[in-house]
DNA sequence: CAACAGATTAGAACCATTCTAATGTATGAG
DNA sequence: CTCATACATTAGAATGGTTCTAATCTGTTG
């Protein structure tokens, strides 16, 4: 069985079950979303790259569910929305402890380790408020 | 002098020759709009916000000026762009080295002194890119 | 004061995102 | 297995912040 751990009968099962757990329906759409998404290494994704991405592979899923299979995935905890760039969302498969450098020009985020990274020093919030996140974006150039 | 450092002849003299230094020609709508940002303490601003209270005090600019204005002095180095939030840009007229609390339901930010916080560890950049920035966003709810 | 470069403006256009309401589909009970 | 139902998907319209356009106006300089 060991063998089979990767094929596709077998991540399909997979991913179903992962989006039971989290209370969402494994339909169409969200499987092959997820398949995506999910698959191998940690991705940062626009609504439109990963629309684009499923349509190229021959997948009919209308950009109006990837809109809310985003946000359903984020809100499940299986996603992490990004906010670098006033024109667009990007969504992380990371959902962990880390920081981002970001290249504006070519839209393209990078993760930085959170055991890499510390802040220190962040005063207490005004009376009434609590911290919910600390983002560390490091805005990045070509030399 | 001294006494008169305030008066409104002097505050729209100072801010006509604040304009000019930084290449811009102290237009009626700009000395205005400069005004409101630069007279007292530091303030955060969106375009739209900006819209309506130079309008209720009874001064019309169209909010296309306000778009360019602000870019305008973003550029001239006299504001500073704040991407927190995927709906709105704000503008910080405190340029210096500092970060932001946000409180997102409120669209409230809060300035951080520079020298209060410290980001340790920030990788080296990937071959070929250069740190510009780095932001830290501390996210904040009401308790 | 004339002339020109640059600024302002109303309104249209843009674009990412969200909404709507009509159609389709996973699911669990029977 | 089938049906009923709640939940999903969808095309296309609507939204909302922002930018563009091209016509008009205004600082500035000679």
């Amino acid at each position: 069985m060991a063998k089979a751990a990767r094929s596709a009968k077998n991540l399909t099962a997979q991913t179903t079950a992962r989006l039971r757990q989290s209370g969402l329906r494994p339909t169409r759409q969200r499987v092959e979303l997820a398949g995506l998404l999910f698959d191998d290494c940690d991705r940062h994704v626009t609504a439109e790259s990963l629309h684009d991405e499923i349509t190229k592979a021959g997948v009919k899923v209308s950009l109006a569910t990837v809109y809310n299979t985003l946000h359903q995935f984020t809100q499940a905890g299986l996603l992490r929305q990004v906010i670098v760039d006033a024109a667009r969302s990007y969504f992380d498969t990371n959902t962990g402890d880390h920081q981002h450098f970001f290249l504006e020009k070519e839209g393209m985020l990078i993760d930085i380790p959170g055991e890499a990274i510390s802040v220190a020093g962040v005063p207490n919030p005004p009376p009434g408020l609590t911290v919910d996140r600390v983002d560390v974006v490091v805005r990045v150039k070509r030399a």
